[in-house]
DNA sequence: ATTTATAATGACTTTAAAGTCAGTGATTTT
DNA sequence: AAAATCACTGACTTTAAAGTCATTATAAAT
């Protein structure tokens, strides 16, 4: 089972590819990256980004699947040891921050992409949710309950990704969540718990 | 001042051809559609886009300038003559509604779109947004006052904004505001209104 | 009636990108 | 050491679209 140089050098190179690809899509947007710009950053010729992806839309159904992914485990590991909603909305926002460049990416251009690229975001979406719903039903006191559960992560979702969208307009040159999470997450906070929760979530 | 019939008729070529070029935008996006397909559907040559637009960009921008000029007089129209927050927040929904395939487009696409088509569609934004101040400002008693009125905006269109975007998940094939009004709408109230307004709110 | 102006045409040119492939030289196999 | 393999190259081909322009037919001006 052992690996020829050749075989590592391959592999090293896709990894580049695949590394360079997304770093690029990050600044300056996945339509508007060509297969040449790619090619040009990792190094290479042209026509050694066809030897390790048969065409654009694979390279960047694999570049999004792979980074999605990441994204995802990351977003679960984050999340899923969350105490309280604050908690917990908190941690979703840090967890963006940390894609965020390629986050906000796939929250723009995610309708011209690939099927497969587009599946695996909805994928993080759901991951999202998922864990949306747990927190929920652990805090099930808290949250208003006269709102259906899809409507709260729909709106918390609605909003986080307004501001992603529209951070060149809300906080040009930094990051919108970084500036903006407070704000953010405390008052979707006070939308969503119920009265009796003010007293304990001012205490904080 | 009389016209000529000539006159007359490159004037109604234009108007053709805008018309033609919104629908197509609509039904299958803007970036998605073709000098040619505009030339096409509307009957004349590829040439004589032209003859009435420098370039596609220019295309693009008259129609999006032309449309959003429409929809944001049309929203004035409705929603400045509101009693209260529930009836703005509908009358809001009606007219997204008359335009929802083209306003739709410009969820989605209004990043990909030429400078000054941005600009229109910023402007209706900034349309809506007013209207809102004063209708919150009009209705001072009724609306929470400890989240900040920018957040309360960003966060209704936050809302339905992510569900025109995901119109083909939420209610495929038909109208997604149509089919999600009362829950927006309704839900959103809840979540904006104080205390004290909920019996008033729920007698309507 | 003749001349002039011009809206419309569609074949042609240009452009920008994706995608191909014969050739090269380093690595692996025999 | 010779032969075989294969990652990589970059010039070339293809494609799809935008944009141009000489020509045509018809309305307007003389």
């Amino acid at each position: 089972m052992k690996k020829t140089m050749r075989q590592m050098q391959k592999e090293q190179t896709k990894e580049r590819l695949l590394e360079t690809a997304c770093q690029l899509f990050s600044k300056q947007g996945i339509l508007n990256t060509r297969v040449a710009d790619v090619a040009q950053a990792a190094g290479v010729s042209h026509g050694t980004i066809f030897l390790h992806f048969e065409t654009q839309e694979r390279l960047v159904t694999e570049v999004v699947e792979r980074y999605c992914g990441g994204m995802a485990a990351r977003l679960h590991e984050l999340t899923c040891s969350c105490g309280d909603v604050r908690e917990f909305l908190s941690a979703h926002l840090e967890g963006i921050m940390e894609f965020e460049p390629f986050y906000t990416r796939l929250v723009i251009e995610n309708r011209f992409l690939p099927l497969g690229a587009r599946d695996a975001w909805i994928t993080v979406q759901s991951a999202i949710s998922y864990h949306f719903s747990q927190m929920v039903e652990r805090e099930i006191s808290l949250v208003r309950t006269d709102v259906p559960l899809s409507v709260l992560f729909n709106t918390w979702m609605g909003l986080i990704h307004y501001y992603l969208e529209n951070g060149d307009l809300f906080a040009p040159g930094e990051s919108v969540i970084h500036r903006y999470k407070n704000v953010l997450c405390g008052n979707y906070l006070k939308m969503i718990t119920t009265e009796r929760m003010k007293h304990d979530a001012k205490s904080i």
